[in-house]
DNA sequence: TCATCTTATGACACCGATGTCATGACACCG
DNA sequence: CGGTGTCATGACATCGGTGTCATAAGATGA
């Protein structure tokens, strides 16, 4: 591969003279620079990052870890919407930026988390991103003095700037749909304890609140059995002891895309029809799930591409040292995706 | 950051015994050594892979391409299993190798590769992998001479090594499962005409030869409508249809899961029972919706993520200029992923 | 005891770019 | 006409490592 020295020499110039046609930082008589173009040409010049950024000290990398490229294989556990929509937004902003991305992936593996930063650090990434799988508090080890950091889908105590997304706000508003939709009785079969779920909850009842309807414990319930063998038979348990009450829910909202699609089946192995039957809500907006499922679902996005948006224009701020006034914990909102499997009701 | 001339000054040795304790290229004296590593964790040095790889010629980086990361979200094509799992293999190989992937994203527009592509050159990429979102033929712009790249998931006319799903083995060995289970009509509601359609095709027609059965192609059909809005009405009359027919299919091979996902769909709102009042069988393995089902997908795998090991370990023979007798065009099998979709016929 | 070899270390150049400073050729102006 | 400013270019050092060669101290052997 070919170098300044080449082309200066092809070209007949000092390599300085070089260096100055490709950053055009300086002035170059129009002659020179045409030779030195034709030199480059003609040799096929592909500057070495790796000299620039020795001397420039930027390397314009900017590393991202994550194990979202391997979780979904080895590990059953309920993977919900899968991360990658999160790279793909970091990925849109820093292409604009030029800024290149590096990829590595902890294979489940918190314990490879050390390693993998330290081989960013080689590189002298200009900034670190932490992509989770699940919203979720998380520690990671320490880094060098003035390494910037993101944290995409967690959080943690030492105060490093966090993207989530905002489940509160997102089941509040998807409850609120239902409602104007005329819906007065709302099921909720939610996920697993874990910190969504909760802040879900949370939204659940200030909607019902809001509307004036009453929270009713009963109606909401885990539904989520790790895809245990019983799983449709306990959940059509669940779902019965619904439909046999006084003043049963017309709507299910499900903790995630996955566990409608699950319910669907659930429901019309008993041969009841949705919406028809009973309205089924999802969230996530898992698009392969809910624009393929019959009919399509209805669900709230859970924003993941946002996220990875924000995370990387906050991160670039970072790195350019521009100010902003973004809270330490930055909640992003998705809207509602409203599809086929909610009827309004009179 | 410090440099290994501050780990020299602070250990009292020379810049060059610090590179030999790093590197442990040369034999240095126990108690040197300990100064120096011990200088080394105190100002916490980290080498710099940028003024490595320019002395060495070696970078540790290998380039990926793909339209993975975007293609899903804005265009709304059918995606089927998405590439991310290709991803998957080459990772977990190359981690191994100790070897840095670096991603970079068409955004679905062809006409970014060449820059992407200069990109990973001015970081003197060792290798090139490019990973297509299906099965294809390609044609990418030359690179320089002695760069090494592979085809994943399509393959050109200039010889680049590729690695491809072998789609004709795949349908084969899944309607011979089929046919072993008692099936003997066997309907194929294909994809859209591609390169995977037609050695699918193939390949059931194939199965169907050894078994001794007949081919009849009025049980095959293109159920792909591209997601319109009479898609179900339209997958439905073609159902229909084999239905009427004097000796009717006792399985459905659906061109994807995605497609499978539909049908189910259709056939419960038409009062259809899978699989009791029929089978059906998928294609891709794409296990978030294959083991979601409500009966579990029987599906082919697509083997994305062997793919990806393929890649990844022959790229590495590549770049240890090992030799190997690898075909150009290499065809990865899958397995037969057996779930509930489909029962025995007696 | 002296030549030879091994071990441990350092001096120095080099990889490929860019920042700093110097220099020569002109143009401009009082 | 000489001082000053601008333009175009080159010489040289530098970024942070590693390869090559030199060298001093101690071990070994004739």
């Amino acid at each position: 591969m070919p170098t300044i020295y080449d082309i200066a020499k092809a070209a007949q110039v000092s390599p300085k003279t070089v260096s100055r046609v490709i950053n055009s930082d300086a002035p170059v008589r129009l002659e020179t620079r045409q030779q030195v173009e034709q030199a480059m040409n003609e040799l096929g010049y592909v500057p070495s990052k790796a000299a620039r950024s020795m001397r420039s000290n930027r390397s314009g990398i900017v590393g991202l870890i994550t194990g979202a490229v391997s979780q979904s294989s080895e590990i059953s556990e309920p993977h919900g919407l899968p991360d990658l929509f999160i790279v793909q937004g970091i990925q849109r902003v820093l292409a604009d930026e030029e800024i290149t991305l590096m990829i590595a992936d902890t294979g489940g593996l918190a314990k490879r988390i050390p390693t993998l930063i330290n081989t960013f650090l080689q590189y002298r990434v200009e900034g670190l991103i932490y992509v989770a799988d699940r919203h979720q508090r998380i520690s990671l080890p320490p880094l060098p003095q003035g390494q910037q950091m993101i944290l995409v889908n967690c959080f943690d105590d030492q105060g490093t700037p966090a993207i989530v997304p905002d489940d509160q706000k997102g089941q509040h508003d998807l409850v609120l749909s239902l409602i104007k939709e005329g819906h007065r009785r709302i099921a909720y079969l939610c996920l697993h304890e874990c910190i969504a779920t909760e802040l879900r909850i949370t939204g659940y009842r200030k909607a019902l609140g809001a509307a004036g309807l009453p929270f009713d414990l009963g109606l909401v319930q885990c539904g989520d059995f790790e895809r245990c063998e019983e799983e449709p038979q306990l959940q059509w348990q669940i779902i019965q002891s619904w439909l046999a009450l006084p003043d049963p829910p017309t709507v299910i909202c499900c903790g995630n895309d996955e566990m409608a699609m699950r319910i669907y089946g659930v429901l019309r192995t008993q041969g009841m029809a949705v919406p028809e039957a009973i309205s089924i809500a999802g969230y996530d907006n898992h698009r392969s799930i809910a624009e393929t499922l019959y009919p399509a679902l209805t669900t709230m996005e859970l924003p993941y591409e946002s996220m990875g948006v924000a995370a990387a224009q906050r991160l670039v701020q970072l790195i350019r040292n521009e100010p902003n006034e973004t809270p330490t914990l930055q909640r992003i909102r998705g809207d509602v995706f409203w599809r086929s499997s909610v009827i309004a009701r009179p």
